[in-house]
DNA sequence: GCCGTTTTCGGCCCGACTGTTTTCAGTCG
């Protein structure tokens, strides 16, 4: 079994809470849970590297005592000190840190005073009644850790960003139009244009800030009210999706916006650059001993510690703050920077519209080119093209293209690359194309030697463009496949072909960490929809958050370029 | 356990809400 970062992450999250049970110094768990958060942020293959005898480089919060970990791990899939722990803490106990409500203090008294080891040791006692007479715990207690256990069972998933938008938008429209609220933003991890979202963190300023806390809980789509205090509130929505409203006075709005947006690492660490400066960061604004000296605006907080302006999907504690402090902050994409897309489908295999249909709504996005690419005939299911329909189709476009006025249709074809990397349709034919889109849609379980492989012979192709969704996740459904992607950006490189960042919400495929991989390797990115319908082109704002996210300006992008470009880019490939 | 533009030792972000207590600990974000 191969050890991936994500498994090194996941030891030492475990070590955290098998050490917070223990009442370890906490700042000694923070540690272990920073440098799980570095592994998973990470593109550099750890037991890859050592398997080349690199050695870990230096990694911000990988000392020596955690590399000397990654080492073990690496090597035996365990850690010494992840044994022993194991051993002094009952197996089932750490679960019980997941319970709301229960954090390590609580979990130890559980354990002392009802020898409880399980959630569901957990659930018996607090439906007997035994819970509410440890000290410290009471009737009310009791009932919420019930609750919560039972709810446990249908507990819900994280959000896709595009879902979570659903929700967002109407709850924020809704506390926009109460007489009292002057803004409302929705601010966390939806703001960052994180792929997925666990809640929504929602931001309100207004002088009336008991009649917007009433008005909130009172959302018909409120079901449960976890909390409600004068500044701040969390209720479940019928859906289940959590949502935490804060409430500041308008002078506070920009230091309370940076604050709840998060992330907690970047805030971390920007609290810290403030301290230094002798500055404490709340959110209410930036204080010197008492005098508040900003926080009106962002740009007021970043400055008072030095730095430009951060952008929101910049903010995880990946090299943005040293990059700010350099004055290298790339300048990011936006979606009025795309010119065009390069993956569609229509009616004739699994799409649902025309192509004048799909043309025209591209058009009125601003696009001005869009690349029409079928599924090829080995996905029969699609009714994919064989030579002679993909022909048929050519004629088509070249009609339509003497008929469009501002925008023009490329042909194209989303081929499938074969179990052993040849295409499914022949030379000749991809010969006459403008572009390749090429994608695996089959043996999505290969190992990891064998996938590579296949989709660098397929790159390899004279007529190869681009390679679509380039890992097959489908974001809490399918696992991406097994790939080396550093070997898959670097072919890429070398090929001088593309690597697409597809906009289905549950493909976001590049995602962000592999996009600033691609960027650092000049390997440019084709931000494509994937549209089956002309409403998919409204996905395109879900990818290009995702490509902020991964750093990329507008020259990192593949279809920013104007359509004369682009067709040079695309020749300049074959 | 990590880290250093005051430091290689002694710090490590900061505040709101709840429940149980009678002034605050625990948890959460």
């Amino acid at each position: 079994m191969p050890i991936h970062n994500a498994d090194i992450a996941a030891r030492f999250e475990e070590i955290a809470d098998l050490l917070e049970i223990q009442g370890e110094n906490p700042f000694r768990i923070r540690a272990y849970r920073n440098g799980a958060r570095t592994l998973s942020d990470l593109t550099l293959d750890m037991a890859e590297l050592l398997e080349r005898d690199k050695g870990i480089p230096h990694l911000p919060g990988i000392g020596k005592d955690l590399a000397a970990k990654i080492k073990e791990i690496v090597d035996t899939g365990t850690c010494a000190k992840l044994e022993e722990l194991r051993k002094a803490v009952p197996a089932g106990v750490p679960a019980l840190l997941k319970v709301p409500g229960l954090g390590p203090k609580r979990v130890k008294l559980l354990m002392a005073a009802l020898d409880i080891r399980s959630p569901a040791q957990l659930q018996r006692a607090a439906r007997e009644g035994l819970v509410r007479e440890i000290p410290g715990f009471g009737e009310l207690t009791e009932r919420h850790i019930r609750e919560a256990l039972e709810a446990q069972l249908g507990q819900v998933k994280r959000l896709t960003l595009a879902h979570a938008s659903q929700y967002a938008e109407a709850l924020v429209d809704y506390l926009r139009q109460l007489p009292e609220v002057k803004q409302a933003v929705a601010a966390g991890s939806y703001r960052r244009a994180k792929e997925t979202v666990g809640d929504l963190d929602l931001l309100v300023t207004t002088s009336d800030p008991q009649g917007v806390m009433s008005a909130f809980v009172a959302y018909d789509e409120v079901q449960k009210v976890l909390s409600q205090g004068e500044t701040r509130a969390t209720v479940i929505l019928a859906s289940g999706l959590q949502v935490d409203l804060r409430v500041v006075p308008e002078e506070s709005f920009g230091a309370a916006l940076q604050y709840f947006t998060g992330s907690k690492a970047h805030n971390i660490a920007i609290r810290r650059l403030g301290q230094r400066r002798g500055l404490k960061i709340n959110e209410y604004g930036v204080f010197k001993r008492t005098r508040r000296v900003a926080g009106d605006s962002e740009q007021s907080v970043y400055a008072a510690v030095g730095l430009p302006y951060v952008e929101p999907e910049l903010r995880e504690d990946r090299g943005e703050i040293e990059a700010a402090r350099e004055g290298h902050l790339p300048h990011l994409i936006t979606l009025e920077d795309l010119k065009g897309d390069l993956h569609s489908h229509s009616k004739a295999t699994d799409g649902r519209n025309t192509l004048m249909e799909m043309a025209e709504t591209a058009r009125e996005q601003g696009l001005t080119y869009l690349a029409v690419t079928e599924h090829s005939r080995r996905l029969a299911v699609t009714k994919g093209f064989d030579p002679a329909r993909l022909a048929r189709q050519g004629e088509e476009i070249d009609r339509l293209n003497t008929e469009l006025k501002d925008i023009t249709l490329l042909k194209g074809i989303e081929v499938d690359i074969l179990e052993d990397g040849r295409l499914d349709l022949p030379d000749s034919t991809l010969s006459s194309l403008d572009l390749v889109v090429g994608a695996v849609h089959s043996h999505l379980a290969l190992s990891r030697k064998k996938q590579t492989e296949r989709l660098l012979r397929a790159m390899d192709h004279p007529y190869f463009s681009i390679l679509a969704h380039p890992t097959g996740r489908l974001i809490g459904e399918r696992e991406p496949c097994e790939i080396d992607m550093e070997r898959v950006i670097r072919a890429a490189r070398e090929r001088g072909c593309f690597l697409e960042l597809n906009a289905h919400p549950e493909r976001l495929d590049l995602n962000d960490i592999y996009c600033k991989m691609a960027k650092s390797e000049c390997v440019l990115v084709s931000i494509a929809s994937d549209a089956h319908s002309v409403i998919d082109f409204a996905n395109l704002r879900f990818a290009v958050g995702q490509a902020r996210r991964g750093w990329l300006e507008a020259a990192d992008v593949l279809n920013t370029r104007n359509l004369a470009q682009l067709r040079l880019l695309l020749r300049a490939t074959r």
